[in-house]
DNA sequence: ACGTTGATTGTTGAC
DNA sequence: GTCAACAATCAACGT
């Protein structure tokens, strides 16, 4: 995650954060293109000559050479499995929420970075009200701050809940519970009760199963702490911290950067116990077996005019020919990829032809998509609903 | 259905 | 209601 100071402005939106995703397993061994002097000038102690590793450790040492930015790892949080995050969703997203040491990041998306030093007071809530009975395995985590922004991650593992507080209340982060005075008695009684009990394993696959995988993405992120020495990575040019974000040493000069945590504003919810009542997430097929294919809609006019040929299509029927003549062994889909590769390294005057005549078809499904709309146009007059197809 | 490129269409969220 | 971002769709083709 790069975050920027300023963010990023799309019409009326900010973007703080780059989110940028990178094979876990890739290295790479790349030279830096620049010169000798700006390097011994400029950069001196910041950037070296080539960089070998996994790609986005080397990612981030040379942007941070570059820019002096500073870097966020990991801190001393881990989850039930040993993992860095644990898995909840934020708005209708599932994602990772990194507990860091000072903030939490949630992940991917939306990317939201909050600093503990504008969190007002935290509180954990367990699904399904009211009960005696504690039949959800999962609980949420509202976190409200101090200019009245709440966020709450939905949906994390009763199995997360032994750790996460222990972090959080670590912290010295002010922690609510539900009606209750007695600091942590109430849920957590009821979350650590039966915190060792094993999750039905049925309702476990079936959840692996709807999701994605779901086990190993956590486990494999142990990567980056392993990788330099352990949790201080300031091995080079001690400029970074083991964890936290932006503000450096001190909070000094963070008079601005105060308002840069709050990511595209978030609407507030009236009062933080409505909305829960049913814990319902992706709308992924799940039920018995059978359902796979799900179109939310499908209108396939036959009448609608045809879509006009990219020039990439063009140049796929003058070619595929000629393609399956020098290689008769491949496969139709190989082929595909063959002459997306060979389109991608030709110049756009070679492409100049068949630009041409993709610009042809495009007119010509404009007259068409014109006629197409004048002559149906939908529900007119509210008289009777007449189904015309 | 696959597999490609890239424009268009549809959906979602923010203001 | 408007604007931007993002996801899904779809053109041709041959097995």
């Amino acid at each position: 995650v790069v975050t920027l100071d300023p963010p990023i402005r799309k019409g009326q939106t900010l973007y703080p954060h780059i989110v940028i995703q990178f094979e876990t397993e890739t290295v790479v061994q790349k030279n830096m293109k620049l010169s000798r002097e700006l390097l011994d000038e400029k950069y001196k102690d910041r950037l070296v000559e080539s960089y070998q590793g996994l790609v986005h450790e080397v990612f981030v040492k040379v942007l941070r050479g570059l820019s002096g930015a500073k870097v966020t790892r990991p801190g001393s949080f881990r989850n039930y499995k040993n993992g860095y995050a644990v898995k909840s969703s934020l708005k209708a997203e599932d994602g990772l929420l990194y507990p860091l040491e000072k903030g939490f990041f949630f992940l991917p998306k939306p990317p939201t970075l909050i600093l503990d030093e504008e969190i007002e007071f935290v509180e954990f809530e367990r699904h399904g009200a009211g009960g005696a009975s504690m039949s959800s395995q999962y609980f949420d985590l509202l976190v409200k701050l101090k200019n009245d922004q709440e966020h709450l991650f939905r949906n994390i593992q009763r199995s997360e809940y032994r750790n996460l507080f222990n972090f959080i209340n670590g912290k010295g982060l002010k922690v609510m519970n539900l009606g209750d005075g007695q600091g942590t008695s109430g849920v957590t009684d009821v979350l650590q009760d039966t915190d060792d009990v094993a999750p039905d394993p049925h309702l476990e696959r079936i959840k692996n199963q709807a999701g994605s995988s779901e086990d190993s993405d956590e486990e494999d992120e142990d990567f980056v702490l392993h990788k330099d020495d352990g949790g201080s990575p300031t091995d080079d040019s001690g400029g970074e911290e083991s964890d936290a974000s932006e503000s450096g040493g001190e909070k000094q000069k963070s008079s601005k950067k105060e308002a840069r945590s709050s990511k595209p504003p978030v609407k507030r919810k009236p009062k933080g116990k409505d909305g829960e009542g049913s814990g319902k997430r992706k709308p992924k097929g799940m039920d018995g077996e059978g359902s796979e294919k799900r179109k939310p809609k499908k209108k396939k006019d036959p009448n609608a005019p045809k879509r006009p040929m990219m020039p990439f299509m063009y140049f796929s029927m003058a070619e595929r020919a000629g393609v399956k003549d020098s290689n008769p062994d491949l496969a139709p889909t190989d082929i595909a990829k063959k002459l997306g590769e060979i389109w991608q390294k030709m110049s756009t005057e070679d492409k100049q032809p068949y630009i041409l005549q993709s610009q042809a078809d495009q007119k010509r499904y404009e007259k068409e998509s014109a006629a197409y709309r004048a002559a149906a146009p939908v529900d007119v007059d509210a008289g009777s609903g007449n189904g015309s197809d």
